[in-house]
DNA sequence: TCTGGGGTCCTAGGACCC
DNA sequence: TCTGGGGTCCTAGGACCC
């Protein structure tokens, strides 16, 4: 069956967020870092005439963005992420098959429209949705996701109005003829220098190869890929499911030598995990624990280990996961090393209500399950940390630098957007 | 001084079975 | 003394994404 797909992208979204309650940075060259402020993950069009480049580190960057009068935001995840949903219960209104791919993308499926007018409802739902949240998107038509990718670059181009439809066959051609094949959605920098070996350099000689010879050389992504640039489609939406893994890891406000607010923090990543855990109703049978020093300092002397472990029986309940995650740092940590990041996996999640019958389990799996709920409850409704595990208090020493985050204006009472 | 965090999918190779 | 071949499943690690 004929499909056709859009995918709708907030534009510099986090810079959009920055820019929704703060006039002054309008026009100007705006970035925001990640966490420890440490690399530029979002820059506003000025910022990327600059050339300031995705995910550069940021001291690299300080000078020019001074010298053009720019503005710099750390990371500012609640906001963002109460932004995001807003955008995507938007979009919601207009398409009832919506992937949301990340935190500023989604899949949706236009095959109803196949034979109507794709572009003119997606001209209008964009409309509608920067007048619903202030936040301004961009759509790409295709009949495939991977070309759906290509449209929506073309739709960010200033005479396209944030909307391409990109069904015909010849300006599919055009598109992919001047498109380096690096530029492709699965296509890194790597597997592009592969293929340009072999004289492939662009999205159209990519399209015109034999899929069963780039099977054969590189694989069935790659083979994928050809069949989607042709306008086949391989890859459909997903639904969302749970998360296979959930990860919590941060690198340190500064460098650690010590085991014990490694530790601790260490069990603030893994009460996280275990929240995004309950969160989505799971059970984790398996940790993974790793410690590690900071690679970009050459001189300094190194280590890097993980360490995994199976756990007697699954569980959702954050104090036999912390001593778990402990008792594997205990066994990685070793002294005389500057430690940079650690962090906490979880693995083979099966679904709560998954219960094996066990004849001598530690606790009482009812009373455990509704102490975390209670637990979790109480942090959503009071406050993130209103309620914590007994560690000694040390966050200063590995608590994440983020000097310069703007208001939490959607999420935080105390910091709504004053009007004078 | 200062280089993120959180995911998914694929594959090679070992373990194991008959 | 002689010591197969073919298959599946699982896992770790790599590549890629935003």
């Amino acid at each position: 069956m004929k499909k056709l797909f859009a995918l709708v992208d907030a534009n510099n979204f986090y810079v959009s967020c920055e820019r929704l309650f703060n006039p002054a940075i309008q026009n100007k060259p705006v970035v925001v870092l990640s966490n420890n402020d440490g690399c530029v993950v979002a820059r506003s069009n000025e910022a990327k005439a600059l050339g300031i480049s995705m995910a550069s580190p940021f001291f690299k960057n300080k000078l020019i963005i001074k010298q053009n009068k720019g503005f710099v935001f750390s990371s500012n995840y609640s906001f963002y992420g109460d932004m995001s949903s807003r955008v995507m219960n938007s979009l919601k209104v207009y398409f009832q098959n919506i992937e949301i791919y990340s935190i500023d993308e989604a899949f949706v499926s236009l095959d109803k429209l196949i034979h109507k007018d794709p572009l003119n409802y997606c001209l209008e739902a964009r409309f509608k949705i920067l007048q619903w949240t202030g936040i301004p998107t961009s759509f790409g038509i295709a009949p495939t996701k991977t070309l759906a990718k290509i449209a929506n670059r073309i739709a960010k181009k200033d005479d396209s109005n944030d909307v391409f439809d990109l069904q015909s066959p010849q300006e599919q051609t055009n598109a992919m003829k001047d498109l380096p094949v690096e530029k492709l959605w699965g296509i890194s920098t790597n597997l592009g220098n592969k293929l340009r070996n072999i004289g492939i350099r662009t999205a159209l000689e990519l399209r015109n190869t034999e899929p069963e010879k780039m099977r054969k050389f590189f694989g069935v992504v790659v083979e994928r890929m050809v069949y989607e640039l042709r306008g086949i489609a391989c890859l459909d939406l997903e639904n969302a499911e749970p998360k296979k893994r959930i990860l919590s890891s941060k690198s340190f406000g500064k460098p650690l030598t010590q085991l014990e607010p490694i530790e601790e923090a260490l069990t603030h990543y893994t009460i996280r995990a275990c929240e995004k855990l309950r969160a989505q109703k799971s059970q984790v049978q398996g940790v993974y624990v790793f410690l590690k020093t900071n690679c970009f300092r050459v001189g300094q002397p190194q280590y890097t280990n993980v360490l995994a472990t199976s756990l007697e029986s699954p569980t959702a309940y954050t104090p036999v996961v912390i001593k778990t995650a402990k008792s594997l740092l205990r066994k990685l940590y070793r002294s005389g090393y500057l430690y940079h990041k650690c962090g906490i996996m979880l693995l083979d999640l099966i679904p709560e209500h998954y219960q094996q019958k066990r004849l001598w389990l530690k606790e009482d799996p009812k009373k455990s399950a509704q102490l975390m709920e209670t637990f979790d409850i109480i942090n959503q409704t009071m406050g993130k940390g209103t309620l914590f595990y007994g560690t000694k208090n040390n966050q200063a020493q590995w608590k994440t630098r983020c000097q310069k985050r703007s208001p939490r204006y959607t999420t935080n009472w105390k910091e709504l957007v004053t009007v004078r």
